[in-house]
DNA sequence: CTATAAGTTAGCTATTTAGCTAAGTGTCTT
DNA sequence: AAGACACTTAGCTAAATAGCTAACTTATAG
C-alpha cells in the first residue's frame, strides 16, 4: 500500500540516508566507500542503501565485485515539489488572512 | 536520538498525515472535523495528530470540549530547504558534467 | 591456486509504528 | 440532572524497522 512519496520522505527520515545523498551528490560511489565512517555494520548499513534504492532515491550496478550507487535523476523532484506548492498554499494563506486583518485594522469604527 | 527534521520526514510519510497537512492550509480545524473522512478509528487517528505535533509540524490548542489543530508557523520550511539545497546541489553537479562532456566533444581528435 | 576483498544472504532480537476496542473525563445541551 | 458530545487513556496485537553476527559467494591479487 506504500507508495512512491510515502517511501520518498520514508527514506529521508533517517540521517545515515541523507548522509549518503549528500555524499552521492559529489558523485557516484561504491559501497564500501558510502560505508566508511558509519559507525554500524555493514550488513545493516546495506539495508539502508536498500531502502533507498527502492525509494526511487539512487540506482546501483554492479561492476565485478563492485557495486557502484548513483543519484537517479530528479531524484528529489517529487518531493521538494510537494513541499513547495504546499509552503506555496500556506503563505498565500498568510498573506490573505494578513491583507484581511490590515483591512479590519483600517476601517475600525 | 531522532532530531527534529528525522521527525519532520517521517511525519510527512505517512498519506493520512500529508492529507492533514492539506486540510490544515486551509485553515485551524477540530480533531472530529480532521477525522471525518478518515476511515481509521478515532484514537488511531488521533496518534497521527501526536505525531504531527511533535514534528513541529501543527500545533493545537483545547478550549472547552474542543481541541483545534493549526499549521506551524513555518512549519514546512525547513524540510524544503533541506530538499531545494540538496536538488541545487545536484543540479550543479550535472551542470559541470553536461559542459565537461560538451568540451570533451568540442575537442575530440 | 590460495588468500583476501567486496558484497550478500540468513536468521536472530529489540523497538517502533499503526491499527483496534473498551472504558474514562470533562463540557455542553436540554 | 441526564444524556450526548468531543476527545482521552489504557492496553492489546501485528507488522515493519534497525540493529547484530555468522556464514557464504564471487572477483581479483599474489
Amino acid at each position: 500500500m506504500t507508495n512512491q512519496i510515502d517511501r520518498f520522505f520514508s527514506a529521508l527520515s533517517d540521517p545515515t540516508r541523507r548522509a549518503v545523498v549528500e555524499q552521492l551528490i559529489d558523485g557516484p560511489a561504491a559501497v564500501s566507500a558510502l560505508h566508511d565512517g558509519h559507525a554500524m555494520a555493514l550488513p545493516t548499513f546495506m539495508k539502508h542503501l536498500k531502502v533507498m534504492e527502492d525509494s526511487g532515491l539512487v540506482t546501483s550496478t554492479k561492476k565485478g565485485r563492485v557495486r557502484t550507487y548513483q543519484m537517479r535523476q530528479d531524484a528529489l523532484r517529487a518531493g521538494a515539489d510537494w513541499l513547495n506548492a504546499h509552503r506555496t498554499m500556506w503563505e498565500a494563506r498568510m498573506d490573505r488572512l494578513s491583507r484581511l486583518a490590515d483591512h479590519m485594522e483600517r476601517t475600525r469604527s
